[in-house]
RNA sequence: UGGGGAGUGGCCAAAUUGGCAAGGCUCCUGACUCUGGAUCAGGUAAUUGAAGGUUCGAAUCCUUCCUCCCCAGCCA
């Protein structure tokens, strides 16, 4: 084995998973989780965390959980919850019978914190909302101890079960922790660890009616499942050391918390309040607009699960703050619809022409590949005959030179069908081209000439008389900066909506091979791009198909560089 | 001006721990082609944030500096 592959190389994470099995820690066991609150769609971002925490398990032969981070019930419902286990589903990931809620620990969480009072870890807390901030100190200041931080344990005890009693109403008290209100990491500042809030939990009803906070919850939920690897975003690496205190306060199995930097992508926002505010102020259609890069968005576009997992399992994972190109994303959804997608030819912006020398009653079968890249996809039969449907930017009355296709006097192929040449350019009153007269070669049947003759181009068409009618939207970026925050003064994000990421083409011609076409199927239509029908719009009378992503168009984009 | 992170071609990102700067995306050529797709071949692009220092040798070690990101929710 001399010329060995080079091993692929290992990120940072996996390296302190090696590390870690190496020196035998945790008995060489490899568990960790997926742990989404339910207070919004999961979006490309979180497909990396997935990916990170499943695929790490799967590497590893461990186990991944999923587990929801439900302790705020004032942001958290039922529908995020569902929606998150179907796309964490579709997106191709197992967590068996691991389904967790951190809710489901409410009550472990609470004799948790009896312990941490009962150590004199923990104390209740009178102090309003604002008084807690006022003493919290400042990013240079220290702050001041709470004048109740000093109760007995009998008191702290008796005021943490009227609290869960509800006896206080919101915001009167909080258990905080009793660390140290000078630390320099203001994490550390005594933090809340308990809060009352009446509010009705999806899960748990009304059973409680003071939660605990994220940072009180999730070290201990990682500790009770037994995971290892506790795998979360950079913004958390400050929580890190009272991640650590919790556990070792409480001195029960210590998991080990490790950072990296959560996915960027040109042209796209990824926080959840702006893909919040998107829906909410109609910008979009819904979580599920196929120009959102949630996952529900993405599947109703057309991304395969393959394409996203493959994309995350190629952009890499570290800790430095990065964006990566969008045409990498695109890469990747190409390279898998390009072996898996059915070829079928469909005109969106028709143009009539009529092939003068066929005759007017008949029409051939001509036999078209399904897929070049896979000959156990077959062939199929498309119908031809006098009347044809081109695509409008396929003919040019008076071509620049680089135009190599349809000009008045020029020679060129109809897929698998016949080579035609422009005899005359019929115009309405307004000089509207309105109709080509063509004639074709009978001879080249089937697209060659038996002479040997070559054409330039080769062009997609629909027999009119066997079209199907459909509409197909296009889509590009929801913003048309690389940047989206990048927002003139005063303005925000929104100033950088793209007025052209929709654009909606009705009586659009397609071959009448695409009458069955369902939902979940993958099409290429030839030189055009990658489409799906609508899994919500379409329905078998008036299909609706989305543009997933064009194919990549070397003369497009002379066309475009030459406008600028 | 506290604390915590991070800086390697335009964008991601490796570099077996000091040994002569991978790979992918983008871009540009050319070949091939019944998709201006795919594929194949080649190419442009990095004094590794900067300056010093140690060393035969530094992206890796030491000093100083610069820039960017995160933290003052009873959100996660």
């Amino acid at each position: 084995m001399s010329d060995a592959e080079p091993r692929p190389s290992t990120d940072f994470i996996r390296s302190i998973v090696n590390e870690d099995i190496r020196t035998g820690k945790g008995d060489g066991r490899v568990h960790t989780r997926f742990p989404p609150e339910p207070n919004g769609y999961l979006h490309i971002g979180h497909a990396k965390s997935i990916c990170i925490n499943f695929g790490i398990a799967r590497d590893y032969g461990g186990k991944c959980n999923l587990r929801f981070d439900d302790t705020n019930p004032v942001k958290e419902e039922q529908e995020y919850i569902d929606s998150i286990i179907e796309d964490v589903r579709w997106l191709g990931f197992d967590w068996e019978d691991r389904l967790f809620y951190a809710s489901d620990y409410f009550g472990t969480l609470y004799e948790y914190a009896v312990k941490l009072i009962e150590k004199g870890k923990a104390f209740v807390c009178d102090q309003t909302p604002d008084e807690v901030r006022e003493c919290r100190g400042t990013l240079t200041e220290p702050g001041r101890n709470s004048p109740y931080r000093d109760r007995s344990v009998e008191e702290n005890i008796d005021l943490f079960e009227r609290m869960r009693a509800g006896e206080f109403p919101n915001g009167a008290r909080t258990l905080r922790a009793k660390i140290d209100m000078a630390s320099p990491n203001l994490n550390m500042r005594d933090p809340v660890m308990y809060r009352i809030l009446h509010a009705s939990h999806p899960r748990t009803g009304d059973k409680w009616c003071i939660y605990p906070t994220y940072d009180f919850t999730h070290g201990q939920s990682d500790s009770i499942e037994g995971i290892t690897h506790s795998i979360c975003t950079m913004e958390f690496e400050d929580h890190r050391p009272l991640y650590d205190w919790h556990l070792d306060a409480l001195g029960i199995y210590h998991p080990r918390q490790i950072e990296f930097a959560r996915l960027n992508l040109t042209y796209t926002l990824m926080s959840k309040r702006r893909l919040h505010q998107l829906v909410k102020d109609g910008h979009v259609t819904g979580w599920d607009d196929p120009r959102m890069l949630t996952l529900c968005g993405m599947r109703r576009r057309g991304y395969t699960p393959e394409a996203i997992r493959n994309f995350c399992d190629r952009i890499g994972v570290a800790k430095a703050d990065s964006v990566v190109d969008f045409s990498f994303l695109e890469h990747c959804l190409r390279e898998d619809l390009n072996r898996r997608a059915w070829r079928m030819m469909a005109v969106l912006r028709p143009l009539k022409v009529v092939l003068t020398n066929y005759p007017e009653e008949k029409t051939e079968e001509l036999d078209a590949v399904n897929n070049p890249e896979d000959e156990a996809m077959g062939t199929r039969k498309v119908p031809f005959s006098r009347v044809l449907y081109i695509e409008r930017e396929d003919f040019m009355e008076d071509p620049p030179k680089k135009f190599y296709r349809l000009a008045p006097g020029r020679e060129v192929r109809l897929r698998y069908a016949y080579f035609i040449i422009c005899d005359e350019v019929v115009k309405d009153a307004n000089e509207e081209i309105v109709e080509l007269r063509c004639t074709y070669d009978p001879a080249t049947r089937g697209g060659d000439a038996p002479d040997g003759r070559k054409v330039k181009a080769t062009l997609h068409w629909v027999s009119a008389e066997h079209a199907l009618d459909a509409e197909v939207r296009l889509y590009d970026h929801l913003f048309t900066k690389e940047n989206p925050d990048e927002a003139p003064k005063g303005q925000d994000f929104t100033a950088n909506l793209n007025p052209d990421s929709l654009e909606v083409l009705s009586g659009c011609k397609l071959e009448p091979s695409l009458s069955g076409a369902k939902s979940g199927d993958l099409y290429q239509f030839e030189r055009l791009g990658y489409f799906c029908v609508d899994s919500k719009d379409s329905t078998p009378a008036q299909p609706v198909f989305n543009r997933t992503v064009t194919l990549k168009d070397a003369w497009a984009k002379a066309q475009a560089i030459e406008r600028k």
